[in-house]
DNA sequence: CAGTGAGCGAGCTTCCGCTTGACTT
């Protein structure tokens, strides 16, 4: 018998409806050994060597690995082919041959059976003929690939590790913390918040004349010009993470703008008409990054919430693998699209040449496919069974859509620009669209209204009805959203698509940042944390450090560099700053939110800190008086115990309950309103 | 369901990335 070992035990089971009786197909549920979580874990003294150990939740699947390895004959290692994979092989390697040595022992053989027999094989699609292409074809382990994991685990725990203890102390929070990644998505909310809160919005006009041609059609249009000076403005800003456009105009009040149409005069005449043809493609298939992107704006899915809904209609065979960087498609896949939109739309809804999409990002590991439907002809009407409720159906369809849409014919619209100019050199444009082939919109739908405009013809003589102002304010740029966040980190190369979910729910559980309607904004913490971050550690808190880090990776995994050097060059000035930030930086101390009220106890101001678990009514004669009471929205309901305020509280999993605010003398509690009796 | 901060200085917290159940109400 063959063991092949793989990370997933959905892949394990499509393994084995491929593979023959000879074989045994088992996962390894992802890493199998890592840094201990109470310590370091890493010799900084002695070559940053790491200290593994099998965290308490992977031994029994460890232990199932033995025991499936102790009955082969040969260990196949087929975890993912990326950087991360191949140190899951590794490590599955190092423990199966520890246990090889100790067998060996026992039984005083001088010779370990199946030491060091481990192939590797690596497939990036799951068909029977890629696996048997990959059978042929093993390899041995890719050390170098190892390394450059090891080195991208290493530098996340010094970061880590170090950083957030000098929060704690600095802060005097001691559940505070900090990392390569998460504080760069702090600082981002952070960042955005500022620009927001130094933007001055102004006023501006827009004018929009009304003209009537020898039909009854009216045309509205818009001024854009006068003697070929335009009124529109493209206002540019220069944000942390890249530029931030939004218009303006040169008509500063309504006064100007009454000037202007005064002084509009006729003839009004059609000057172009200009018609061409616009081509629109369908976009890529799905990774995680946007499928979250598209759940959130489309579904109003949280990205917790999406992912949770894709583990499901994968579990359940319906898409493939949920959390992918790779926007390409099987060959098969694309094959059978192509058969199934021309079948039941017709030929020419397929295009002459199948597309291949290029995936943007230069940090993509390419491990799996993109998020795709695993049978073409499955609409979402076809899953609605079993565990499977509406969300599941919706996701799938939007899946569905996207992926088949993407080996679609383009769209193509005629588009229509009119220009009317004034007797005296004012410019007025309107342009319209008229779907000529609907291509992929067919299944996708169309985003947008067609706008249909009146058919006039160049020389033609228009009366302007009325000129309507409008009055505007230029907006800021908007506040980051679950959606567009993860958008960001995809785009600077922060976090994985596996991390992009839980990085959202660690800011906010260490109350940096806030939900409220969808938008993301700091805490007082957030930006106390963020400034005194970037006051002390710029390079780490920048956008390029991933980056840079990743050019290592690449490096240590080619061979071009070795990864302790590596390690070594970063965490020299990078310890030096933390024993220099230890010595010089003052406590920060955060604004504390004044309530109108004397401590009952003490009499001195009760004020409201942070803690821990959120917010908490403090007394500011502390350490002297310990006085504490639970913050929160009052339910507006007497405790049937003892008479005081019930309070809306969140309990640690996140769920509201009523408390009553004078816990812990009084330990009522209840889930529902209706309870509180 | 359920605690919070200081400083003493015992015994903990904290990172990112790969995977699912095993938990609770």
């Amino acid at each position: 018998m063959k063991l092949i070992i793989v990370e997933s035990p959905t892949k394990a089971r499509t393994l084995t409806r491929f593979l023959g009786k000879e074989y045994r197909i088992e996962a390894s549920m992802g890493h199998v050994r890592d840094l201990p979580k109470s310590s370091l874990g890493v010799d900084v003294e002695h070559d940053f060597a790491p200290s593994y150990i099998i965290p308490r939740d992977k031994t029994k699947q460890v232990n199932a690995l033995k025991d499936a390895a102790n009955k082969a004959d040969e260990v196949i290692l087929a975890t993912d082919p990326d950087r991360e994979g191949e140190a899951i092989a590794f490590h599955i390697a190092e423990i199966l041959n520890e246990m090889n040595d100790k067998n060996a022992k026992k039984k005083k053989k001088d010779t370990a059976s199946a030491q060091g027999t481990f192939r590797r094989i690596a497939f990036h699609e799951i068909t029977e003929s890629a696996i048997n292409e990959a059978l042929a074809h093993p390899r041995t382990l890719d050390v170098q690939l190892v390394n450059a994991q090891q080195a991208r685990r290493v530098l996340d725990r010094l970061v880590g590790y170090t950083l957030s203890p000098l929060l704690w102390k600095k802060l005097s929070k001691r559940w505070l913390s900090a990392g390569r990644v998460q504080s760069v998505a702090v600082r981002l909310i952070v960042e955005r918040e500022r620009e927001i809160q130094k933007f001055e919005a102004r006023e501006y006009w827009t004018i929009a004349g009304q003209f009537a041609g020898d039909g009854k059609d009216d045309l509205t249009a818009a001024l854009v010009s006068k003697d070929g000076e335009k009124y529109e403005k493209t206002l540019v800003f220069e944000l942390f993470d890249g530029k931030y456009t939004t218009t303006s105009s040169s008509i500063v009040d309504g006064q100007s703008a009454k000037l202007i149409i005064d002084d509009l005069r006729a003839p009004f005449t059609v000057s172009a008409v200009d018609k061409k043809e616009v081509k629109r493609n369908p976009g890529a298939p799905y990774t995680t990054s946007t499928l979250q992107q598209d759940a959130a704006r489309k579904l109003y899915f949280s990205s917790k919430k999406t992912m949770q809904i894709a583990q499901k209609l994968y579990e359940e065979g319906y898409i493939t693998y949920h959390r992918t960087d790779s926007v390409n498609l099987s060959e098969k896949f694309i094959s059978e699209a192509r058969e199934y939109v021309g079948g039941s739309l017709g030929a020419h809804f397929v295009p002459a040449e199948s597309r291949r999409f290029k995936t943007k990002s230069k940090v993509a590991q390419e491990a799996h496919e993109a998020i795709r439907p695993t049978v073409v002809g499955r609409k979402a009407d076809k899953i609605g069974v079993g565990d499977l409720n509406r969300d599941h159906m919706r996701l799938y369809e939007l899946i569905w859509k996207r992926a088949v849409a993407s080996q679609m014919a383009e769209a193509i619209f005629d588009s229509t620009t009119i220009v009317i100019l004034s007797g005296n050199g004012y410019r007025f444009e309107t342009s319209g669209s008229v779907i000529k082939f609907e291509g992929f919109l067919k299944i996708m739908g169309r985003d947008a209204e067609e706008v249909v405009i009146p058919a006039v013809s160049v020389g033609q003589e228009l009366t302007l009805r009325e000129a309507i102002p409008t009055q505007h304010t230029t907006s800021p740029p908007p506040r980051y959203t679950e959606a567009s966040l993860v958008k960001t980190l995809e785009e600077k190369g922060i976090g994985r698509p596996s991390t992009y979910a839980p990085i959202m729910s660690t800011i906010v559980d260490r109350q940096y940042v806030v939900k409220e309607e969808k938008k993301l904004m700091p805490t007082e913490l957030g930006f106390a944390v963020t400034d005194f971050l970037v006051q002390y550690f710029p390079n780490v808190l920048d956008l390029p450090f991933t980056a840079h880090m990743e050019d290592d990776l690449d490096a240590i995994a080619n061979g071009e560099k070795k990864w302790v050097p590596v390690i070594a060059e970063f965490y020299k000035p990078f310890h030096e700053s933390i024993k220099k930030t230890y010595d010089i930086a003052e406590k920060v101390k955060l604004a504390e939110e004044q309530i109108d009220e004397k401590c009952p106890t003490c009499g001195h101001d009760l004020v409201i800190r942070t803690g821990k678990f959120g917010k908490f009514v403090a007394c500011t004669n502390f350490p002297e008086c310990t006085y504490t009471r639970q913050y929160g929205e009052k339910a507006n309901i007497p405790c049937p115990k003892c008479g005081g305020d019930i309070i809306v509280k969140k309990s640690k999993r996140g769920k509201k309950f009523y408390g009553c605010s004078n816990y812990p003398t009084c330990t009522f509690a209840a889930w529902k309103k209706e309870d509180i009796k």
